[in-house]
DNA sequence: TGTACATCAGTGAACGCGCGTTCACTGATGTAC
DNA sequence: TGTACATCAGTGAACGCGCGTTCACTGATGTAC
């Protein structure tokens, strides 16, 4: 293949890391660098010319998952002009659909990255782009003078991944109805 | 070593499936046949003489996590004399606690198994316990008469999942009271 | 109850495979003049 | 503006290692007489 320009180097860059993004969440960061690599329509072996190791993509791509978590609440709020019940309530009803629980890979890092962050080193910069990323999310979804968003948060959390590990089971559908009709009752 | 008596046998089966219980939810069902046999006090050869496959010890280890969950459900009723509230708010302030998430190899298999099962094939044995363990485990913390459980349940669990995925932070302890505190007051 | 032998739980080495990472190589890009 | 050459993004094969699974072997247990 011979060298590439510097303007089509960042942009393969930029496409793994989306792609690792996309990935890391629905499969897990389990998944190997190959597989990311052949996704983003290279080969492995370059890897290491653009990243330090496997964990400094780890970092970046759950930054750029939480960064697109934020651009749909920007998105939520623009369509609903800046009214903050509004746009939350928007939000909430992406979040417990049978589209978010049926495609992780542009889903909520929050949930997505949950369980790999649990169990994973805890001194990352993953660990604290994920822990920053979890506060502005809980602190959008807080109700103005009521609460921090937090308890709203878990359970919009809880029953995403609920839904998902019994997706084989119509249980998966009610945990969702339930959780959406008690966030929608109580605002 | 030489063959071993059927009584020691199926003390040993039973050791490995327990084993499995706790390294399943600690660290995942990613965790080695040979990690497992180890931590049991075998060798990894022999496995095979006891399971058919890996998918055959989780499925045998979920069950068992699900019924050691079970336990601690009739155990609270026990000691709170069968009072039904009482029993409810007693597994509600263990869940929630610091000890629960920093113990996930002893923790509910709801939450410590949930992102394994989502990304698994959908017609394991091991989903069909899942999804029946989570039923289970909502209908014991439901309000009768005034809900089915299911929305305590996502709260509980994705609490506890976002506590442990953010350990190392403040946010952890935060989002552990939020819940506990919301659960508390409305019973 | 004793003896002879078949059974089989557990051992330890090996299998093919995929992992994260490294490296010699390619050849178009970027730069010095 | 052209030419000569150094740079380096991407390739493809290889590295040591751990995975799930298989297998020849061991020798105490269980059983037939």
């Amino acid at each position: 293949m011979g060298r590439v320009s510097q303007a089509q180097a960042q942009e393969n860059r930029q496409r793994v890391v989306a792609t690792a993004a996309r990935l890391f969440r629905e499969k897990g960061t389990g998944i190997s660098v190959a597989d990311v690599m052949q996704a983003a329509g290279l080969t492995h072996g370059g890897f290491y010319k653009q990243f330090a190791s496997k964990d400094a993509l780890v970092g970046e791509a759950t930054a750029r998952a939480f960064a697109e978590l934020e651009g749909r609440r920007t998105q939520a709020g623009d369509e609903h002009g800046g009214q903050r019940n509004a746009a939350r309530q928007a939000l909430i009803d992406w979040y417990l659909s049978a589209g978010h629980r049926d495609d992780a890979a542009d889903g909520c890092p929050s949930a997505g990255l949950a369980v790999d962050m649990a169990r994973e080193a805890g001194d990352s910069a993953a660990h604290r782009v994920y822990a920053d990323g979890v506060r502005d999310f809980a602190e959008w979804l807080a109700v103005e003078g009521e609460d921090d968003g937090l308890v709203r948060l878990a359970t919009m959390v809880g029953a995403l991944l609920l839904a998902r590990a019994t997706h084989d089971s119509p249980l998966s559908d009610k945990i969702l109805h339930a959780a959406h009709e008690a966030l929608s009752v109580s605002g």
